[in-house]
Parts: structure tokens; C-alpha cells; sequence
RNA sequence: GCGCCAGUAGCUCAGCUGGAUAGAGCAACGGACUUCUAAUCCGUAGGUCGCAGGUUCGAAUCCUGCCUGGCGUACCA
């Protein structure tokens, strides 16, 4: 971002990156593509053509802030814009602002009313008639309220788990493979075309470090004195795979120190593990990426080649290594060990390259904190290779941290000190699983008790979701049985409940949020939409009844609650959460 | 040492491209079911937004320094 301010001339310019910059709570001006955003169009549209023939400002690019209001005595959208240009016009914003709301020729039809606030907000506040109109568009849109074509015709992969088959997934998986889905997910409402795809290896050391884990269980079982070090894998499930080998080999590999069967039933029993634990989360991945084939089809070697002939590689110590530093690292990596084994940048790399030869329009890759320093050599990478490496998005997530009582538990596979994704939805559900892991911000750390976790999860915020979904099929259940239906058009105006136009008011915003969660990829934005909005629901089923003695008002608010229950169910699917007809 | 992330109500966390009185859930306390589902609703209480400076009309939000915790800082992935 960065902006500059003429003085002289009055000119202000501020690139918030267009259209991009879009969020819930705040809008700003960008090309007319979005139906659903109409009025805030409007509202800024002649705010600017106020401020251009008051000679205010003389760019018509300037942009132009619309804010929600939180609180409904400001209207339902407001600007800063007189505050904004009180210093540079040097003047009072409250005159700057009354000046403005003289020069507005603003359409009645969709905004009532303006007010200037506060120490110089302007406060529009919309027509119920137009409001009402979005209701009906709402109905009209189904499914697709919500949905905007950003990314139509436009293919985007999104890769995270990507654990290699050393054991069961984890709660600590499970917070990324939740996120991964529902990124997809928002990926997906913006139109694009999602590939979601895990990446792994299995053909590294802690590979080899499982397969002899098994061998030795397997040589205990039959009896056998066996020295079980540390490094190896502690976990219970080790003995599980040595006992399904024993019923399929007997004893005969009691010798076979070489025998691949360990390994390899080990990598298959594991990965259809994990593809299992996953499938209960909901979660299919298009595609599984070994990283072996890197090797297999010569991409390892090419890419070394193409590094050499470049000069951005050397050879020191009997390794290669990476010009990292010419591109802003602070040190040059290795990338090829003393070993003539690569280190994981270099597959690393050339497995990014094969997303850029697949042609993905938007490649997002979410990783756990511990690559925070490794993908930025991935990116120079590419970036080497000619790739514009604006398409990646990466999206780093902090850790869950795993308490028993007050002590921390450092999570490990290989030491068997994990909580799995299995046995949490063993505890509570799958939904409150996804639900769990995507109501915080990635950035924040996850603190994490199994046991406080089964005890809350009665109480776990996405029953109050789905009790709002449930409660309004019940309602339309009953309303049919009084003979009420959306046969023919309702009168909309009958509803003139504050409550009412909340609850429409808050849908409005739905498409907004797509759209900005579209740049910010941040999942629990939605779940706390879905909060709101269900709690605007739940006040009005109190203090309203929906199927009354007139049939009329009844209609228009079974259309309304109709409304709300699409809104929600599309929202949980963004989520990944069922919505029950009935609790 | 350096880099990234976090520090907001008793607990778990939203809010952070500066904006109008700082929010939610849980926990606590007090109320509301003869009604379309009380997994709900209403009310009360609870805060030096880690600390200290700075920037300006305005800072939880931006800048600087410090403190605490997590993750990195490999010829591990």
C-alpha cells in the first residue's frame, strides 16, 4: 500500500489495491462488477461527484471509504470522507461534511436519509423499499446468494495436510486440514475451480524410521528380544502393523532385514488411515502428489541443471548450494547435500514448479509454522525460474498446543504424544471438530485440552447455528400445515419489525463478506457472520411469531425466515458443517 | 543474537489496511416455556486492550523500545 498527498492542489491518491480491499465492515470504491453491491455504489458514487464539484478533490479515483455502522442509530452505511480531508482541506470536518450532504443528489429509493454525526460522519441510512427488494433477491438467488464470479473460469489448487504417512493424523493436522477444506470452500463460492491436493513422501528417512519400527514390533511379537531406541516410532498403531503382517507373512521375514513389506504396509495401512479419518471430516482430495515422482520423472535433475547453467548454484564443501542470498536471504541454502541427497528445497521447488506448469491460476499453500523460513526460499525458487509467484498465496497457521491439566504437551508422531483427529470426533462430532478449528484466526495460538474440549462441547457455539437452521425447517413444517406457503408473491412491506429488517440488513451483507474473505482467506470472519446473524434470528423467534392469524404477514415472514435458513445453510457449506432439519 | 506469530473480561477467543460507547461464547448471578423446538431469549456483573513512549482531529489497531510465551533460525521435513 502507499499513498501521497499533494497539498497544494488538493490532489489525494491512496492505492488500497482496488477492489481487493473489500471487507464487511468496509468498502471502497471499485469497477461496477458486483451486482450485490449496488447501493454502496450508489452512496459513493455520489459522494464523489459531491466532492468533485465542490472542487474538494480532482481525481476521480480518489477513494472513497463506506463503512458498516455498528450501531443502527448511524444509519446503515456511513463515511469518513470529511474527517479524511479535514487536514488536507484544512477545515472543519463537520462543515466539510454538511457541505458535502448539501451537494448530494443521492437516489430515494435507496437511501432515505442522510445525517451527518459524531465529529464529521456521514450516515446514510437505506430506503425499506429497497431493502425489501434484496429480500426478494435473496429467495430468488438460492444457493448462489452469497456466491460472486471473482474467480470464474479460473482454476486454483489448494494443498495443506501433506503429512507423510508416519502415523495418524492428528489434532494438529486436524486444525490445518479444517482450514485447507474451508479455504477451498471460500475459493469455491468465488467461483473458482478448486483441485485440492496433498502432497507427500514417502521415501525419506523418517520413512525408513517407521518401516524398522515395524520390523522390530514384528520381531517382539514373535518373541524375540528387541532393543526399541527412542528415535523410533512409539506409537501403539506401530504393533498394529506388525500384527496384520504376522497374519499375512507368519514368521517368515523374522530374518529379512531388508524386507520392503514393512515399510510398505506400513505407508498402506497408515495413508488408508488418514484417508479414512479424513473422509469423516469431509474432506476428498483431488489428487495425491508423491514426491517421489519429482525423481522418477527427472524434474529433480532438471531443476539442478537449470540452477548450474544459471550460476544461481555453486558447489562448496562437496554440496550445492542455492544463490539464496541474491535475492534478499540472508544466507545461500543448500540445496544438494555432501551425500549427493537434495535437501527438501529442491523437490520443494520443483514441486511448485509443476503447479505453475498445470497452469493454477491461484496456487494457496498452507503450512504449519515450522516452514515460516522455508517458504520464502520455495518462492525464490521460482521467481529464479521465471514464475510469477504473485498466483502463490502461502498461508502459515500457528500450532495447537496440546495442555494435559496445566502441563503443555510437545506434540510428536514419532513419540507417540498426540491427541488424534479421530478421537476428538470420537468426543464431539465432526461438526464441532471443523467448527472448532476454523472459529479462530490461523494467527492465533491454539490452546488445547482434550478433556475441556469434550466438556464444552455441549455448549459449543455451532449448535447455536444449526438450532437456527432447525428451528426455522420446523417452522416452515408447521406453517405448511396451516396452510401457508411462498405460493404466490408476498407482500414484503408487511414487514415492518425492527427485528425484520436486521435480520435483512444482516443478509446483505453475506456477498460482501464472500467477497473479503476472497482476500483475506480467514474462515472465522464467516463463523462469527453465521453467529450474528443467528442471534438476530433467535431474538426475533421469541418475540415474534411467524405463522399468525393473518395469512398475509405470515407469508412475508415465512419468506423472510425462508431467507435466513438459505443464508445460513450456505454459509455452513462454506464450513463444511451439515445443517440438521431437525435437533 | 536475528526472523515470524501471539499477549484484549475469571477462561477460550473475535475485533487490527486508525474512526463514533472495546465484542462473543463459556463460567457467575437474577429472570422468561399453556405458544412455530428453552440446544433459545432477557437482564446483572466483569476491561490500565502486556508495559512505556511516539505519530494525529482520533490508537486495541500504525511506529519505536522493552517484558512474556510459541515457532523458526540445519548438509531434518
Amino acid at each position: 500500500m502507499c499513498s501521497s498527498k499533494k497539498h497544494g492542489n488538493f490532489t489525494i491518491w491512496k492505492d488500497y489495491g482496488g477492489m481487493q480491499s473489500l471487507k464487511p465492515l468496509k468498502m471502497i470504491l471499485k469497477p461496477a462488477e458486483q451486482v450485490n453491491m449496488k447501493i454502496e455504489e450508489t452512496v459513493i458514487h455520489a459522494v464523489r461527484d459531491a466532492l468533485l464539484k465542490l472542487n474538494f478533490i480532482n481525481d476521480p479515483a480518489f477513494a472513497i471509504e463506506l463503512t458498516r455502522t455498528k450501531s443502527k442509530d448511524h444509519g446503515d452505511v456511513a463515511t469518513n470522507v470529511a474527517l479524511k480531508l479535514a487536514a488536507v482541506l484544512k477545515k472543519n470536518p463537520r462543515d466539510i461534511a454538511v457541505q458535502i450532504q448539501q451537494n448530494l443528489k443521492i437516489n430515494t429509493e435507496r437511501i432515505s436519509k442522510t445525517e451527518i454525526a459524531g465529529p464529521g460522519f456521514i450516515n446514510f441510512f437505506y430506503n425499506p423499499d429497497w431493502v425489501y427488494i434484496q429480500l426478494e433477491n435473496i429467495l430468488a438467488e438460492k444457493e448462489n446468494f452469497g456466491r460472486n464470479r471473482i474467480g470464474a473460469g479460473k482454476k486454483a489448487q489448494v494443498e495443506f495436510v501433506s503429512a507423510n504417512p508416519t502415523g495418524p493424523l492428528t489434532i494438529g493436522h486436524g486444525r490445518q486440514a479444517v482450514l485447507g477444506d474451508t479455504i477451498a470452500g471460500i475459493l469455491a463460492a468465488c467461483g473458482y475451480q478448486i483441485e485440492r491436493e496433498y502432497y507427500f513422501n514417502n521415501a525419506g528417512r523418517q520413512m525408513r524410521i517407521l518401516g524398522e519400527s515395524v520390523r522390530l514390533r514384528y520381531l517382539e511379537i514373535l518373541g524375540e528380544n528387541i532393543e526399541f531406541s527412542e528415535e523410533y516410532y512409539q506409537g501403539e498403531y506401530i504393533t498394529d502393523i506388525a500384527r496384520s503382517i504376522l497374519q499375512k507373512y507368519g514368521d517368515s521375514l523374522r530374518d529379512k532385514v531388508e524386507s520392503p513389506v514393512f515399510k510398505d504396509t506400513a505407508e498402506e495401512m497408515i495413508f488408508a488411515d488418514i484417508k479414512k479419518t479424513l473422509g469423516r471430516i469431509g474432506i476428498i482430495f483431488d489428487s495425491f502428489y508423491n514426491e517421489k515422482s519429482l525423481y522418477d520423472e527427472g524434474r529433480i535433475d532438471e531443476m539442478i541443471r537449470f540452477f548450474k547453467e544459471r550460476d544461481l548454484a555453486y558447489e562448496k564443501d562437496g554440496a550445492l548450494w542455492f544463490r539464496t542470498s541474491q535475492f534478499g536471504s540472508d544466507q545461500d541454502r543448500v540445496i544438494v547435500k555432501s551425500t549427493g541427497e537434495p535437501t527438501y528445497r529442491l523437490p520443494d521447488i520443483a514441486y511448485h514448479k509443476t503447479k505453475f506448469d498445470r497452469s493454477f491460476d491461484l496456487i494457496v499453500d498452507i503450512f504449519g509454522a515450522d516452514h515460516i523460513d522455508t517458504y520464502p526460499d520455495v518462492l525464490t525458487g521460482l521467481t529464479a525460474l521465471g514464475y510469477d509467484t504473485g498466483k502463490v498465496r502461502v498461508l502459515i497457521h500457528q500450532f495447537v498446543t496440546l495442555f494435559e491439566g496445566n502441563e503443555k504437551v510437545k506434540m510428536s508422531t514419532r513419540r507417540a504424544n498426540f491427541v488424534t483427529l479421530d478421537e476428538l470426533m470420537d468426543r464431539v462430532g465432526e461438526d464441532v471438530t471443523r467448527y472448532f478449528f476454523i472459529m479462530r484466526s490461523m494467527n492465533s495460538h491454539l490452546n488445547f485440552d482434550l478433556s475441556l474440549a469434550t466438556k464444552e462441547s455441549d455448549e459449543n457455539p455451532v449448535f447455536y447455528l444449526q438450532y437456527a437452521y432447525a428451528r426455522i425447517c420446523n417452522i416452515e413444517k408447521f406453517a405448511a400445515t396451516q396452510g401457508i406457503s411462498l405460493g404466490k408473491k408476498p407482500a414484503f412491506s408487511l414487514l415492518q419489525e425492527e427485528e425484520e429488517l436486521d435480520l435483512i440488513r444482516k443478509m446483505i451483507d453475506f456477498p460482501a463478506l464472500i467477497l473479503h474473505m476472497h482476500k483475506t482467506l480467514e474462515p472465522q470472519n464467516l463463523a462469527q457472520y453465521l453467529t450474528e446473524l443467528a442471534s438476530i434470528f433467535h431474538k426475533y423467534y421469541y418475540d415474534f411469531r411467524v405463522v399468525t392469524d393473518d395469512a398475509n404477514l405470515s407469508t412475508a415472514r415465512l419468506a423472510l425466515i425462508t431467507a435466513v435458513k438459505k443464508v445460513i445453510a450456505n454459509g455452513l457449506k462454506i464450513l463444511g458443517i451439515s445443517a440438521p432439519e431437525k435437533m
